[in-house]
RNA sequence: AAGGCAGGCUGUCUUAUCGCUACGUUUAGGCGUAGAGGAAAGUCCGGACACCAAAGAGUAGCAUAGCGGAUAACAUCCGUCGUUUCGUAUUUUUCGAAAUAGGACAAGUGCAACAGAAAGAAUGUACAGUUAGGCUGUAGUGAAACCAGGUAAACUCUAUGCGGUGUAAUGUUAAGUAAAUUGAAGUUUGAGAGUUACUCGCUCGAUUUCAAUGGGUAAGCAGCUAGAAUUACAAAGUAAUUUGUAAUGUAGAUAAAUGAUAGGAAUUACGUCUUUGGCGUAAUACAGAAUCCGGCUUAUAGGUCUGCUUUUUUA
RNA sequence: GCCCUUGUAGUUCAACGGAUAGAACAAAAGUUUCCUAAACUUUAGAUCUAGGUUCGAUUCCUAGCAAGGGUA
């Protein structure tokens, strides 16, 4: 599969995104947080997932951008590990960082991968 | 020549692979084109634009403050006068540079530590001008006592300007309901309610029936990027700036695109060597559009230019 | 996005433009005690930063920095 992160894969909607934040489940890997729900949506995708930095640990907007496109680029790259499972229910994720420096790429590349073999071994 | 300080300009380049957003094209896969800044930042001023007829009048409040000009407008910019400081020089003047919220204390009110006889109307001490009184001058304290005293970034006064809310404005599309809103008719009749900081004013009566609209769902689309535009040249003007001609097409996201990896080049720093250089390592600032413009303020590695200054060398 | 407020010792708060910025708690040292606590005595410690107005600034003005709050 092509590991591509289009506009349709992301999360948007402001209801689906209160919803996870009151009654997700999380999973941790430090500096990565995922909160996940198990929830139907409208995307043709089977995951609609986003990423978020907090205003408080990094104050200034380059480096919260900075960060978030790193996180992207690791579950870009790494999310064929879920969808190439058996498992096929329709999810919600948010990728909070929660570390208070930025870390390389390789870092945060092999957190998201302990962080998906986690979640798989729930289920 | 080296270092320091201040200001102006500039603000790394390139190849491949994997991706993101918009537009165009394509039956689909895909392909093509475009894709952050000088401050996009702070939100400190000024506008454009949109809505609010409960938008009116007055007061309050806020802002500005020599003079002239520029501008759509400004608290911005340009010129100039005054004042202050510095330099040259030195009796002063003149000259050069920098700074400057720079109306009014002769409308009224307030304030002035310490010192001083006295800080607002009081006339003291010593000396001198004259012998006494009175008057005048000098000394002494202090930032200020040269008197119609000082102080308005003290209240205040004067002149000028300002309606409010901000693109999450506002318009529109789809589903779809109220105890809400609007219109019409009937019945009844005046206590109250609402509105901008306040007053005047202004708006709204209550209930029943019928018809229409429609809260929320931060839904979709428009607003949304061709504009006081950018660049070049010419002319006018001391200048800010204006006018004319030609060329250019230059982001439009919305949990929010403009990225990641690998290689090469450039610059800088450090280390090392076989020292006009080579090799290795590290770094490449401040910072990320959110309706759009004009300013101001603040941040900024390296390069480059200008001014001032210190040290060394040579003449 | 828009709007507002506040910055004073380690902490919580004071201070008309005027002498050496004050109080409580906390901290340090000492006295007391076999030791600790309590009590008593003493000490050190601050106006967010940079400019300006003024004879003089925590106070007034301007700019910045930081923290907090409101609104949709």
């Amino acid at each position: 599969m092509r590991n591509t992160f289009k506009k349709e894969e992301k999360l948007k909607s402001r209801n689906l995104i209160s919803d996870l934040f009151t009654s997700g489940k999380s999973l941790s890997a430090y500096p990565l947080k995922l909160i996940y729900l198990q929830k139907e949506h409208d995307s043709p995708f089977m995951i609609q997932a986003g990423v978020t930095v907090t205003k408080r640990n990094f104050k200034k907007a380059v480096d919260r951008n900075r960060i978030k496109r790193l996180m992207r680029e690791a579950y870009r790259l790494n999310k064929h590990l879920i969808y190439e499972s058996e498992y096929t229910k329709k999810h919600i994720f948010m990728f909070i960082y929660t570390g208070n420096h930025e870390e390389k790429l390789e870092v945060i590349d092999k957190k998201m991968k302990k962080i998906f073999r986690d979640f798989l071994k729930k289920y």
